[in-house]
DNA sequence: CGTCTATTTGAATGTACTCAAAAGCGGTGG
DNA sequence: CCACCGCTTTTGAGTACATTCAAATAGACG
């Protein structure tokens, strides 16, 4: 099972799984390639999976009646990603989940999961420690939006996410920190104005 | 135990314990009475701890250079507490966790957690679902902050959490909104003038 | 090469803020 | 119990910041 070399190590970093436990978690798993552009989730649709990224880079946005998108998220390899509010509430989706680059994802059903935690309660661990990271980064993020400017925002999140730079445009930036293109633009400009000569 | 019933009843939605579980997970928390404007919690200090709330209510709120206060989170009974980010990642608190009215609290310390983790394994599925929860819920704030006008998160805070608003403040309202409380007035009048002849 | 989208720039606008001051309200102590 | 004190709410004027709109430039992709 060389295809799941990279999430049996994300998990290995929590948990301990024998080969029984391991066999039986790899079969829930279904991989889907995601061609770039295409979608995971449409706003509207039900949101019965996780997924696990393996490889690519995704994106998490809303669309409001007046066109504009804000990104909830994103993705990129060894993360995991869905509409949390509506995975729980069954509600649905309030995101649209799009490939920013072909995509390779492992997916995982709502209805497996919970197969899984009663099979193997150990995975309960397993996802309590990423729902508590998860929970602890969303609380900061808040608290960083009521409290910082955007060019501070800016700041941390080039700094604290470099890997998702090279697929990301500015525009998407800017609708992850809630500020027009235009405005992000100048704000970039201002700030290496100070840097350079 | 008397005094347990509702942090038990709370656990119980979730997990079944058996007696023995239930005296020991009992036997580690920490009953605490918090005074009306007294801190549990100050910014700085190492933040160890989680918190169900008894009765009372507490609110968590930031204090920037400048001395404007960003409010994360309230709580009030049957609710858990703490600066999540600090908690996981062991750095100094970043919230002031103040009482609003005289609270009782059940303290739970981090060692301790992770002794019950060990020990009752149930629990790993209880924190599970509610850091699940706290995540969603903390996602769709995000969103929310993004996307919608103060009027429109203002309106979905009162109708959200109504237990809350007898013991919170507009400034409070306002200072978790993102807002001043001099906007946040003006908003309001605005609203109710079209409801009023 | 041509098309489409992102980025940049600027002008005009509007939204939310700061500052200041008055009015309202609750809590406390005399 | 009432008067005072401090904090919240309200109101308004002036300001700053971020937005919209438009148009030009630059880049990416088929």
């Amino acid at each position: 099972m060389i295809h799941f070399s990279l999430i049996l190590k994300n998990i290995a970093q929590h948990i301990s799984l024998d080969k029984e436990e391991t066999d039986y978690f790899t079969s829930l798993l279904q991989p889907r390639k995601i061609a770039k552009k295409s979608f995971l989730l449409k706003e509207g649709q039900a949101c019965q999976s996780i997924y696990y990224v393996q490889s690519g880079a995704l994106r998490a946005f809303h669309l409001d009646r007046r066109g504009k998108e804000s990104t909830i998220t994103f993705a990129i390899n060894d993360w995991w990603i869905t509409d949390m509010y509506c995975f729980v509430t069954e509600q649905p989706a309030m995101q649209n989940i799009v490939a920013m680059a072909d995509s390779s994802v492992l997916q995982l059903q709502k209805y497996e999961l919970e197969e899984l935690f009663i099979k193997v309660p150990k995975f309960e661990r397993f996802f309590r420690i990423i729902m508590q990271n998860s929970y602890a980064r969303e609380q900061l993020r808040v608290l960083q939006n009521l409290t910082l400017t955007a060019e501070e925002r800016y700041n941390i999140f080039i700094n604290k996410y470099p890997q998702f730079i090279p697929h990301i445009s500015q525009k998407q930036i800017a609708s992850y920190l809630g500020v027009t293109p235009e405005f992000l633009c100048t704000v970039v400009k201002n700030m290496t104005r100070g840097i350079v000569s």
